[in-house]
DNA sequence: CTTAGGG
DNA sequence: CCCTAAG
């Protein structure tokens, strides 16, 4: 009994922006079970992190007045914005002889979670941003012999760019994709367990869409109507959602998310139930699809 | 048992 | 931090 009253360490804050970041708010009890932040928060309880998370919102806020600044909610809006969006994602399933149709990954009731949602919404925001890290750095190390994953990861990390805490995970599988693609050259070494890996030809026309940052949420994108009638647009919610969450992430909680411009925040919420419109109508798709339909996307 | 909110 | 209502 004589741990009460324990002032929080800037340790333990960081793990739990970090864990919010990775989990969401409100998943508090997934931060704690997470070995990733397990250490850092040993001496908290999952109510103990909602409070802290509580006062971390309020604390920027004493200007002047009463300014009201919920960060949770607005967090929160965005967290499930951008999980729906990530969760209905329909990718064409092209395989050659089969048939047209869509595979829809969903969450929601099935296999995901909301927090893996939104793990994938912050790869999927930054994956080009990613790519472009990759190749400065096997551009600027440029071994003939390759580069592995290890140096290519301390690269990037002295560049002093923000990756997430999973990025290492990410790294050796996104140079596994883009060597499959041919967009890098993988160089096996007997004496390693690592890949190498290389640039080549091919990596230079790729270079393209590096630090492309998310666009601008632009009013309003060409609405198209799919066959059920449904007037949705796919593109625009998700970049919307994207681009959204892309601001909170980036903003990492206190003081900067209090910033957030209002109007961003309203838009978000208008789109959320585009969201869950397109939701709906995935779902329709998918059924349809289930029954051996053809549905196109546009 | 976990979370949100008020005390 | 604690207590309690609610899921």
């Amino acid at each position: 009994m004589g741990n009460q009253k324990l002032k929080w360490t800037a340790e333990e804050e960081e793990a739990l922006l970090a864990g919010v970041r990775k989990h969401g708010p409100g998943k508090w009890k997934n931060i704690l079970r997470d070995p990733e932040f397990a250490d850092q928060l040993a001496s908290r309880s999952n109510i103990d992190l909602k409070d802290k998370w509580r006062n971390l919102s309020v604390a920027p806020g004493i200007q002047g007045s009463k300014d009201k600044i919920r960060t949770p909610r607005i967090k929160a809006a965005a967290f499930h914005l951008a999980a729906v969006a990530a969760a209905a994602t329909i990718t064409p399933t092209t395989s050659g002889n089969s048939s047209p149709v869509a595979t829809l990954h969903r969450s929601g009731s099935s296999d995901m979670s909301i927090d893996d949602s939104y793990s994938i919404v912050v790869d999927a925001k930054n994956a080009p941003r990613y790519d472009g890290m990759i190749f400065e750095a096997l551009s600027a190390l440029a071994d003939a012999n390759g580069t592995d994953v290890s140096a290519i990861f301390n690269f990037i990390e002295q560049q002093k760019h923000e990756v997430p805490p999973n990025f290492r995970r990410f790294l050796s599988s996104r140079l596994r994709r883009l060597a499959a693609q041919g967009k890098l050259e993988k160089v096996s070494h007997l004496k390693s367990t690592q890949n190498f890996y290389k640039m080549n030809d091919h990596s230079l026309g790729t270079r393209t869409i590096h630090v492309a940052r998310p666009k601008e949420v632009n009013a309003k994108p060409h609405r198209q109507t799919n066959s059920q009638g449904s007037s949705v647009s796919h593109e625009m919610v998700c970049e919307a959602s994207i681009t959204a969450a892309y601001k909170l992430v980036e903003a990492d909680s206190a003081s900067d998310v209090a910033r957030l411009a209002q109007e961003d925040v309203e838009r978000m919420i208008i789109l959320q139930g585009h969201a869950d419109e397109m939701l709906i109508a995935a779902r329709e798709m998918h059924q349809l699809c289930c029954q051996g339909n053809i549905v196109l996307l546009n």
